[in-house]
DNA sequence: ATAGTAATTGCAAAAATTCTCAATAAGAGA
DNA sequence: TCTCTTATTGAGAATTTTTGCAATTACTAT
């Protein structure tokens, strides 16, 4: 993490009223260093790996209280929950339904949506990282439009559709 | 849940290759009938009330099963993670980082959005009650647009926010 | 109707997450 | 620099959620 960087953070987790620790310091740049997915195992690792051991307790309450503050973003995708960094490449994701796969999509393709709701409700639309689930380009062409139509017989299973998945 | 709605249901459970037991039904009906929100606490209460018990490994099976195929949604708003049917009434929400109170907006205020994915990456999207983090009108008027600009102070903490939500 | 198959269930065990509380230490103020 | 307040931590208990497996049963095909 650059000094800078680093910096900006500090001035952040001040201004919101928390006190840095060691522990936070560690937890922050995990996830920056992990880079972009950095699941929770993955953190705690990383950490460990440069200090003595931090409690889990403590890191599902960092996750949690910086993710709530949005120094830091948590998704649910397809392979568990991951963090990373805000203000630190924003974007969405379209994730597909069937496949499972995700494409990244700029930040700015929901700018005039955001100027909607800011001036016919007044909110400030403040979110990264949205998940858009739906079906991608591949699976539309080769199993159709409707969700529950591209496996009408018993033999397209859950586990199949499953295992496909891995 | 009426006669049609279930009729629906069943063949859509049909054509994704699923079985339809007794249990399904059941949960299907609990949260059909516990409208908007529902917990799994709630959900299990309102199953249990009408028959012999169904076991929590199988709800838990169950709503992961159907938030997957979308037959239902889960979302997680301030109160936990709760349950709805799809295609019901579908809208999104947004929800205040700061006082964390949640507004319900159009479905169709993301038509446009939509229509680019559409155009650019063949992508069609089928999200429904996306939670769009953000500050509301009330939160910006009292304390500015910045989230890291309302408590400067160490005095505004954590646990003081934390108990202003309830 | 009946039999066969494989998805679903329930139970109990395992794993993951949250909570409690005493001890520690960050940051404010003197 | 030192003291004081109180947020934060760690350890383990408590709770929630997931998983493995044998028994059950929905659904297809005969």
């Amino acid at each position: 993490m650059s000094p800078d960087t680093e910096q900006l953070i500090e001035q952040r987790v001040w201004e919101l009223g928390f006190r840095m620790t060691p522990q936070r310091r560690l937890i922050l740049e995990a996830i920056e260093d992990a880079g972009e997915h950095a699941t929770f195992d993955e953190i705690l690792a990383r950490v460990r790996r440069r200090e003595a051991a931090i409690s889990q307790a403590t890191l599902y309450r960092t996750l949690e209280t910086f993710s709530r503050y949005r120094l830091i973003h948590g998704n649910e995708l397809a392979g568990g929950k991951v963090y990373e960094m805000v203000a630190h490449n924003p974007h969405h994701h379209l994730m597909c339904h069937r496949c499972w796969r995700d494409q990244k999509i700029e930040e700015d393709a929901l700018a005039s949506f955001y100027q909607e709701m800011a001036s016919e409700h007044g909110f400030l639309v403040l979110a990264e990282h949205i998940v858009f689930m739906g079906l991608c380009r591949e699976c539309r062409e080769t199993h159709g439009d409707q969700l529950g139509q591209f496996q009408s017989h018993p033999k397209f299973r859950t586990t199949a559709l499953k295992e496909e998945q891995q």
